[in-house]
DNA sequence: ACTGTAGATAGGAAATGCTTATGAATAGAC
DNA sequence: GTCTATTCATAAGCATTTCCTATCTACAGT
């Protein structure tokens, strides 16, 4: 048998409660209809109704005013109780709809989270300590299928986002062609792959293949006339950084990430790619208010590094 | 300004939240609109009302299903425990009208404290441990007033009960005269007060002037010829036949009374009146399920000793 | 007995809730 | 790709509920 949940419980109005409520209040059901805005014989019709419904009288005659009896009393606590769980109800859904309370999963790429979102973050965890955050760092394609499966309210990827998903932008990434100190020009770079005197470059250290920034600089590095080989690939840009610094290769860095690090200093290049960062949320839903906020925390937090050119919708 | 207590809050019906339950439970609306027993399109627009009313989505596109949101989620909770309080009261009541639980204010007189109700009391106090007791011990009058008053449940009082009551017989105490032992016959207290040999009887110990039992006692020693002058009046019993036993005075008493006592022995003369005990209560409002429980079970357990001749209405 | 007050009842209008029939969007099969 | 089944939304009609105004009954105080 199926549990029963529920079953047998009558179609109970919450006026009525609060026409219980108020009644017990006052002591009289005139008083109390006026108080309510409503007229008297409404008022004790829907007492009539739920004493009728909940099967047991409320009030007892008294004289020519009504007395709540002992089950009227009960019912007049419970009608508290509801009422008043109702209005924290109420009260926290308002909040909740402003983006105020509630729990935001915010997905982002290794450099949102190193350098673009954290300090929005911090002003919205200062503003907002109720909202609850859930922080998820991977790259740009498993946030956007996580945000698709609603796993995430909102992911800092690189766009575009593409089908089915709103952005809004948070910072565009300069991203430069990276040598490790002393090395060759980098026009020798593309051909020549022997080199006189020392160890030529083996190849390159670059974003994993397939992912969105990978593309992103193969297409930079053609137009500049370079054919890379990835000698090394991490989706990790700290990682790059470290094996470029170390000698091993050129990479492709945002310049944030590039210039990050302790000596020993990279050279810089020339601009490969500029790398688009945005705020991405699935276009069915519509933007989350607490996403919304913390959207406009990170585009604030990051004018003049970043150059955000849209507000989110 | 008065506190506006509830106001703002939709009128919300028990039904949709039993709707938001269920689907929150099933995960699909027609699963859930079935479990209900009503059509898929009630559930649907119950639900859209509820949403419109808690100011919220509480439901988002998933598919071609609906998943609950944040804000929906807390209102399922709210939504269960508003239902489990409900289920509550509605036990509750059907148990209060049933008389199984809830507060029973009764008022005695001495001899009902004392002989009549006692056993009852305890077999209700067994049989039903949630009745909640208040015990009053008065005269009749007094009692009569407080059940007038409201704050009484029921009272066990000398009959008849008059206007604006009802009332069933629980005994009927046969009260005699008692005197002393090697007190003169009682033929002659009627008349002669001066008597050789020892100090003749003062005169009597009676229930005070005024109430029930001794408007009934002085009727009954009228009738047998005896115009009796009261020495010592005491609305307790106890009181009465203490007196008597120590020979200041003769009286009348409840048999039981006059039995009770350690010795010395009182000896017991003529009938003088029948006292009827009676458990009333106010016609107005009809008898308290648990006032009839507890009446049911002082008729029982008097059984043979007094005479219930009729039951409870 | 007269009067004012508290609540109940009656009749009608508006809102709410339920039903069946149908439409739109989606997932899965072919 | 098209076809089909499923899930929920919408529409129209009817029943119920809820509220109003007007009136009535019961009671308390004079």
């Amino acid at each position: 048998m199926e549990r029963e949940a529920g079953a047998g419980i009558p179609p109970i109005n919450f006026r009525s409660l609060l026409c219980l409520q108020e009644a017990a209040r006052c002591g009289s059901f005139t008083d109390a209809a006026s108080e309510m805005r409503i007229s008297q014989p409404a008022l004790s019709q829907s007492l009539a109704e739920l004493s009728k419904r909940l099967g047991a009288p409320l009030f007892r005659k008294e004289g020519r005013r009504r007395a709540l009896t002992e089950g009227g009393r009960r019912a007049a606590r419970y009608a508290d109780r509801v009422i008043g769980q109702t209005a924290d109800l109420l009260l926290w859904l308002d909040r909740w709809e402003r983006g105020e309370v509630g729990l935001l999963r915010v997905g982002m790429i290794d450099t949102a989270c190193l350098y673009t979102v954290p300090a929005g973050l911090s002003r919205l965890r200062e503003e907002h300590s109720e909202i609850e955050l859930n922080l998820v760092v991977d790259d740009s394609a498993s946030l956007l299928s996580m945000l698709d499966e609603y796993q995430l309210d909102l992911a800092f990827t690189v766009g575009p986002a593409g089908e089915g998903f709103d952005s809004a932008p948070v910072a565009v990434e300069p991203m430069h062609i990276y040598s490790p100190p002393g090395f060759p020009p980098l026009e020798e770079a593309g051909g020549a792959e022997e080199e006189a005197g020392r160890a030529a470059p083996e190849g390159w250290a670059l974003f994993p293949a397939g992912s969105r920034t990978r593309r992103m600089v193969d297409q930079g590095l053609v137009r500049l006339g370079i054919q890379p080989r990835a000698a090394l690939e991490s989706a990790n840009p700290t990682v790059l950084r470290q094996m470029a610094a170390l000698g091993y290769a050129r990479t492709v860095l945002p310049r944030q990430v590039a210039e990050a690090g302790a000596a020993p200093v990279l050279e810089e290049g020339p601009l490969a790619a500029l790398r688009p960062v945005e705020g991405v949320w699935r276009s069915a839903d519509g933007l989350d208010p607490r996403a919304r906020r913390l959207i406009r925390l990170v585009q604030r937090e990051s004018e003049g590094e970043g150059s955000p050119t849209g507000a989110p919708s």
